[in-house]
DNA sequence: CTAGGGTTAG
């Protein structure tokens, strides 16, 4: 009210009125449209064709299905409802709203022109619904074949670039790919297949279907890129796990010569955090001081989290606590940042700070508090969380839930509670939560409750390789032959080979790669005599009871030297001392090694973090893509 | 009517 205020002229005809809201509108004032728009029905002038659009922006943006029921009220009222511009708005906020057919009710009461008929194809592919949004560009096409005869016709429809586009980003989720191929062949037809924005809405809807080879292919073929072709590009890549393509993308687009903004740099930093990329990753930081984004709390969560993945808590941190807004998001950062490299205790604190903070927690947090639990052992803690979830919070347990209480229980050995979890239920356990089961069983060497684990899980994935590998090294940590030569002829029969395991760290600005046994390396031989002293130096210190290595080392898959050795005895020859080393693995780190780091950590008085980086590897032809960068 | 955005496990 107080901006109506300022800004109201004391003589006050309509026209006036929406020269105010056209300038609210255009600074993205949208609260402060509607407030002008309340006042302005106060001083009884009435509201005309060129009022609604801008008020009807503003209910799409904010979503306000209500509002947008109200001024389609008084869009009647006026007689403005034949005006294209108004009932194109008016399609656009109800779609907006996820009020679909609402707007194909207004669609529906007259013949319409393009503009509506965009707003309406527009609207059902925001919805995520593209057969209707096909359909209704099948209809498009009928009445701009049967008008083409007819002379001055004045409501004449012409599919243009909007269409196209509004179609095309329609197709966002992999289920719809087959339609969105179609589309991109419609595009081609239609002859808009160099427009920009029609191509940039191609390489997203790839993108969003998880094609990011295809979504590379037509930004390989784009003759003119800009910012947003890159961004889509970029940010494409991060969002499918390819974090070494993002890099290598990011630096292509440097030399083309557009300028990153947030959102490049959004893309960048979370690869970086993926790959476990600090140096690049203070650069970017650097670069969004440079750029005047150092306060976007966007980039502040990525950031944070980079540092966090990265090992770098004390940074993190630092970033963290002067960062002004502090949403859920930045919350579960932090968190997780804790939680994943075993400070559980700072990481219950901080969440019990959040919520005293009122910052309400949603379902993400609590994954990532459970897993955090579960890494630090607090068993119980994790529980109580798990349980105040579901009864103060109304937060409805999903798989994901479920999976890490089982390893939360899992790990603690507390194997008969954890299959009764799952036996209660009441969503259908996926991969994970029988993955998480049998993770446990091979902690606690429970050979029978993991078979069982097994059954289920291969049903669900078959092709994932690591429950394979699993069960074999269960196997053979209790000596039978008979069952780990079972899972490998399933695994032949499936025509399932493990990658081999590899390893790197970031030393100087570059990736240095290791593959196990690998001898290939520069320094092979000063990492080789390195390794002896350690291991002999650390069969004098380990505990009698404890193995760190698997005691029938040839069948173990991928056994040998592993490669997050290699990695640490090349960190430890080159760096300086006193520094942490951050090693990344593609493959989930040897349990086995893990002891052997703690045991080494002690002798050389360094701290080492170990991170498994499964999920943002691309392995080609068992070439690591992320080798290619750097 | 119009393309790009931070967090989550085993």
């Amino acid at each position: 009210m107080s901006v109506a205020e300022r800004r109201a002229p004391r003589w006050n005809p309509t026209t006036a009125w929406n020269n105010q809201l056209r300038q609210l509108s255009k600074q993205r004032q949208y609260r402060e449209a509607l407030t002008l728009y309340r006042h302005m029905l106060r001083s009884s002038f009435f509201p005309n064709v060129f009022t609604f659009p801008f008020l009807l922006k503003s209910c799409a943006f904010l979503s306000l299905p209500l509002t947008a029921s109200q001024l389609h009220a008084h869009v009647i009222r006026t007689g403005s409802l034949p005006d294209p511009y108004t009932r194109s708005s008016l399609i656009n906020a109800y779609s907006k709203c996820s009020l679909p057919h609402h707007a194909r009710l207004v669609f529906d009461q007259m013949p319409n022109p393009t503009i509506c008929y965009n707003a309406m194809v527009s609207g059902y592919s925001f919805n995520s619904d593209p057969l209707r949004a096909v359909s209704l560009f099948r209809q498009m096409r009928r009445e701009e074949e049967e008008e083409e005869g007819e002379v001055g016709s004045d409501v004449g429809v012409h599919v243009n670039a909007v269409t196209l586009l509004s179609l095309v980003s329609g197709c966002s989720v992999a289920t719809h790919l087959t339609v969105g191929v179609c589309l991109h062949g419609c595009v081609v037809g239609f002859g808009f297949g160099a427009d920009l924005a029609v191509a940039n809405s191609l390489v997203t809807m790839y993108v969003k279907c998880g094609e990011v080879e295809l979504a590379r292919r037509v930004f390989d073929e784009m003759p003119v890129k800009d910012l947003i072709t890159w961004n889509a590009m970029i940010s494409g890549y991060a969002q499918n796990g390819h974090a070494g393509s993002v890099l290598e993308v990011y630096g292509e687009m440097k030399l083309s010569g557009v300028r990153a903004d947030a959102v490049t740099l959004l893309g960048v930093l979370s690869a970086c955090a993926n790959l476990g990329a600090q140096g690049i990753g203070r650069e970017v930081e650097r670069e969004m001081e440079r750029c005047g984004f150092g306060c976007n709390p966007f980039l502040r969560n990525a950031l944070v989290n980079m540092y966090a993945r990265c090992g770098n808590l004390t940074r993190a941190r630092e970033v963290f606590d002067c960062s002004e807004e502090k949403s859920v998001v930045s919350w579960t950062v932090i968190i997780g940042g804790y939680g994943i490299h075993g400070h559980g205790k700072v990481a219950v604190d901080l969440f019990d700070e959040m919520v005293e903070s009122g910052v309400r927690p949603d379902e993400t947090v609590f994954v990532t508090i459970l897993s955090a639990c579960s890494h630090a052992g607090l068993t119980d803690r994790g529980l109580g969380y798990f349980e105040e979830m579901k009864m103060k919070y109304g937060v409805k347990p999903g798989p994901e839930h479920y999976a890490c209480v089982v390893d939360l229980l899992g790990r603690a050995g507390r194997l008969e509670e954890a299959m009764d979890l799952i036996k209660s239920m009441k969503v259908k356990p996926d991969g994970a939560v029988w993955g998480a089961l049998l993770g446990a069983c091979k902690i606690h060497k429970n050979v029978e409750l993991a078979e069982l684990a097994f059954k289920h899980v291969v049903e669900l994935e078959p092709m994932n390789i690591g429950y394979y590998v699993l069960l074999s090294n269960i196997y053979t940590d209790v000596n039978n032959l008979e069952g780990v030569l079972r899972v490998r002829v399933m695994m032949r029969e499936r025509k399932l080979r493990k990658d081999p395991g590899c390893s790197y760290v970031e030393y100087k600005g570059k990736m240095h790669l290791f593959y196990s046994g690998d001898r290939t390396h520069r320094q092979s031989k000063e990492i080789y005599r390195m390794l002896d002293e350690l291991e002999s130096l650390v069969n004098e210190i380990r505990p009698p009871d404890e193995k760190y290595e698997g005691r029938n080392e040839e069948l173990l898959m991928g056994a040998g030297v592993h490669s997050e050795k290699l990695a640490i005895a090349f960190a430890l020859l080159n760096t300086r001392s006193g520094t942490e080393i951050t090693v990344m693995k593609n493959l989930r780190v040897c349990v086995d090694c893990h002891l052997f780091f703690k045991l080494v950590s002690k002798i050389v008085n360094r701290q080492f973090i170990v991170r498994d980086a499964t999920r943002f590897h691309h392995f080609r032809d068992g070439i690591c893509s992320c080798k290619d960068y750097w």
